[in-house]
RNA sequence: GCGGAUAUGGCGGAAUUGGCAGACGCGCCAGAUUUAGGUUCUGGUGGGAGACCGUGCAGGUUCAAGUCCUGUUAUCCGCACCA
């Protein structure tokens, strides 16, 4: 009997041999492959067993490119500035840049248990000066740009981090981070124009081979819609509110005009008798939380007692302020067309205005209308010279028609903001920039970059709206880069996404001091070609980083402009019955022991075999017994036959081939757990035979091969045992010979109107008839009834058709 | 409310894209080895005595449907007064 397998030996062993000659080397010839995974934030309870999966995919994936003759490009590095970092060190009284530094040390440690191949000389971490100096270095590129710039605005506010937050970081009127509500503050911020991206961001959607419903999910944030800006004049006033519609074919139904409370001209238009509710309206509109507003609640509203005249037909519609209209879309007030928008319908029944179907649905005006006609689609009513034009098209035409008779133009808008990019917490990026009393805001010159950030005593957040560097006058204290008088340093830090929206060009020339990335680098070794993570960024991380990669190729650092040609994003693991593992749920479960007990590769088996690598998956530890047989008796089957010198069979010859393809195959679509069970199921069939005559040697190396991606550390071992003595990775990644992999006679069903009766071995290039005849004698006295057709798919099935 | 995903044995999940549903694994049952347990090995394992019935539910198309079409239910996710 042969050594049996010893995962522990075996590990340690090629570890080691790793360590002495790495196998993935740039010989300057070879293709770049660049397979990067989304970086971690140095979390201080290190990594569980869901934390593996998505590495382990991207190790699967990087190791199947260099046996396929790639250079390959595949970094980690640190998220390691933002909240989650600096509010783990607040819980442990330590300072963020010691814990940080612990942290990555631990799940350093962790990640390396993966053996996966990670080239550990281009690590990066957004906290290290060296790092951050360059987004900095953006940032002012940005502000020259004018793409950075201050605004006094009410913004999302977290009063549990107490830090501004960013739209994208508001979920369900809830803090992404802590689930806190998130409360309106008047502050003023650093914005960026990512809105002067909006076209692009979501144009060059199409280019990406990335998960549809993460585009979709861009394409909804960015949200562009289609329509026209009108302008109303104010009955008995030369002013002017222009509003914004998407259906400008309704125009001859508004019957009245809403303004979002924050409108510039809410307050003039109350007269005399409306003035005290109108600015009670607008002050308690004020007061209102993000969350109060998203309230399925009923319409409020006040009527400013002044009128607009709708320029189409010169009807004066009375104007209303109301909050379901939003200050930052459009133009901030609306025209009404109850008979064909709910919200409007909703809002006219309440306060008893006209309304005035302008489309007939089913060819008629419909009498007391109950619930308003959404759809473009019918005959126009009731609409003067557009009567009898179809909805449809006027849709689209009207903009050009309001153009013309020039009251209006047709316009496009966008549901996305610009980003709120300050924070008033300690543990980020310094924003670089000057405020001086004569010259404004002036950026610190780039040679003076990085900015960095101040030690200080109370790094907590003061809840104040002013970061924890306010409180450092010396470091506050400063003199302006222009002209020289004293000054004061913008205090608030950036956000987390700062680092994360281009640390993946940094990776490629981690150590240039000169420049961002040295240009040639960067030409031939980005962008990135496979990036794996979870689906929580689709709209943050994931937006902001192809926003930083369009700009940096505005400015000419790097050539192109999207930065992830090919994203895939893994299921979550979770606890039983699909409860996120969590420390407090206590239902974590950590790789360090099952590492000890089964071996990496076992691990990283099952983490794969778990279940489809795009959906959430549920942890059973059981599962990896499973693995871990499988790898024995791959172990025994190999061993077993390496030195029998079996000859190769054509039943050998075509399973090999067979392999070949459905394990390369399933590898192209993403389909891990079945190469998993692929191998297994090869394995049994070898197993099989390895107690009958044996199987060959070309067949046990094609399959260690195959499995060396999987199971690198078993897959070296085997392939040095059948007698190699380079690297299994140094291998050429085998190809299926199709002609090989037909079976010369194959079983297949035979029926009777679809229904299986019975199987019946065919020769693969027999033509219908044979078949047909083979098949009919097989049925035998089941085949009754008149024959009314006779149906042969070759190497599928025969099925005869017979009415009884 | 709108949009998307999912639904298959006791469990995780397969199904060459319309062609023998349940591969592979877990679990379970029986047997072998073992003093015994564990390990390992062999066989079995959707339901039903049976002809047959079975992929959330109800219809439809087809020689043939888990797969296509129509409707419907449940769960999960995303967006949510964006005019």
């Amino acid at each position: 009997m042969a050594v049996p397998y010893n995962h522990r030996e075996i590990e340690k062993k090629w570890r080691e041999n790793w360590e002495k000659n790495p196998v993935n080397v740039n010989d300057g010839k070879k293709p770049k492959y660049y397979c990067l995974d989304m970086f971690p934030y140095p979390s201080g309870n290190g990594l569980h067993v869901g934390h593996w999966r998505g590495y382990v995919i991207s190790d699967v994936w990087s190791r199947y490119k260099i046996l396929n003759g790639y250079y390959l490009i595949h970094p980690m590095g640190w998220d390691a500035f933002g909240l989650p970092a600096e509010n783990y060190a607040i819980k442990m009284g330590v300072h963020p840049a010691k814990s940080t530094a612990e942290n990555v040390a631990n799940i350093k440690r962790q990640i390396n248990q993966i053996a996966a191949i990670y080239d550990w000389d281009r690590e990066v971490n957004t906290t290290d000066p060296d790092f951050y100096k360059w987004t900095q270095w953006i940032f002012v590129k940005m502000f020259k740009e004018g793409l950075a710039y201050e605004k006094q605005m009410p913004i999302n506010w977290c009063p549990s981090c107490k830090t501004g937050l960013a739209n994208e970081e508001v979920v369900d009127g809830k803090c992404e981070r802590c689930g806190a509500e998130v409360t309106k503050k008047n502050l003023k911020q650093w914005m960026l124009r990512i809105t002067k991206y909006a076209d692009r961001l979501l144009a060059d959607l199409d280019k990406l081979d990335w998960p549809e419903k993460v585009k979709k999910m861009q394409t909804d944030w960015i949200g562009k819609s289609y329509g026209a800006e009108v302008d109303f004049k104010v009955a008995g006033s030369d002013k002017n509110i222009t509003v914004y519609t998407t259906r400008p074919d309704t125009l001859h139904g508004a019957t009245f005009m809403v303004l979002a409370p924050e409108h510039a001209m809410a307050k003039e238009l109350a007269t005399k008798e409306t003035q005290a509710a109108v600015d009670k309206y607008i002050y308690d509109a004020s007061m209102k939380s993000n969350v109060d507003r998203l309230q399925d609640k009923e319409k409020t509203g006040v009527f400013t007692g002044s009128y607009a005249v709708n320029p189409i037909n010169g009807k004066e519609i009375p104007i209303w302020l109301s909050d379901y209209v939003l200050a930052d879309y459009g133009t901030g007030a609306i025209m009404c067309v109850p008979a064909h928008d709910d919200r409007d319908f909703e809002f006219a029944t309440k306060f008893h205005i006209p309304i005035v179907q302008v489309i007939a649905k089913d060819g008629k005006e419909i009498e007391n209308m109950s619930e308003p006609y959404t759809e473009a689609a019918g005959t126009m009513i009731n609409s003067g010279e557009w009567n009898g034009m179809e909805s449809s098209v006027l849709k689209k035409e009207a903009p050009i028609l309001i153009e013309k008779a020039g009251y209006g133009k047709k316009t496009a808008n966008y549901k996305l903001r610009d980003w709120v990019f300050s924070r008033q917490r300690y543990w980020g990026e310094p924003i670089p920039i000057v405020h001086c009393e004569k010259c404004g805001c002036v950026p610190v010159p780039e040679e003076q970059l990085p900015l960095l950030l101040p030690e200080v005593e109370s790094y907590q957040p003061t809840g104040t709206g002013d970061s924890p560097l306010a409180a450092i006058d010396w470091w506050v204290n400063t003199t302006c880069p222009q002209c020289g008088a004293p000054a004061k340093r913008e205090t608030n830090t950036m956000p987390q996404w700062a680092g994360s929206s281009w640390y993946f060009l940094r990776y490629v020339d981690s150590k240039n001091k000169e420049e961002l990335v040295n240009r040639e680098i960067a030409d031939k070794m980005l962008p990135v070609d496979m990036y794996i993570g979870g689906v929580e960024h689709a709209v943050l991380h994931l937006l902001y980083s192809r926003f930083y990669t369009k700009f940096l190729c505005d400015i000419g650092v790097i050539d192109f402009d999207e930065p992830f040609k090919k994203l895939f994003n893994q299921g979550m693991i979770t606890g039983k019955n699909g409860i996120k593992m969590s420390k407090s749920k206590g239902n974590v479960v950590s790789p360090d022991d099952l590492v000890i007990d089964y071996g990496c590769d076992a691990l990283r088996l099952y983490e794969l075999f778990v279940g489809p690598p795009e959906l959430d998956s549920e942890w059973d530890d059981r599962g990896i017994d499973g693995v871990y047989r499988f790898l024995s008796r791959l172990w025994n089957v190999v061993m077993e036959n390496k030195d029998k010198n079996v000859a190769e069979t054509p039943e050998l010859l075509r399973l090999r081939n067979k392999m070949i393809f459905d394990i390369d195959q399933r590898l192209n679509s993403f389909s891990l757990n079945t190469v998993i069970s692929g191998f297994m199921e090869y394995n049994n069939k070898f197993s099989t035979m390895t107690k009958e005559n044996g199987v060959d040697k070309k067949t046990l190396e094609t399959m260690v091969v195959l499995l060396a991606p999987f199971a690198p550390h078993i897959a070296e071992e085997l392939y040095e045992q059948l007698g190699h003595a380079e690297s299994v990775f140094k291998a050429t990644w085998p190809e299926a010979d199709h002609s090989q992999m037909v079976e010369d006679e194959k079983e297949i069903a035979v029926q009777i109107n679809g229904k299986t009766k019975t199987v019946v071995k065919v020769k693969k290039d027999i033509d219908k008839a044979d078949a047909i005849k083979l098949g009919k004698e097989a049925l035998g006295s089941k085949l009754t009834g008149e024959i009314v057709k006779e149906i042969y798919v070759p190497g599928r099935i025969i099925n005869i058709v017979a009415k009884q």
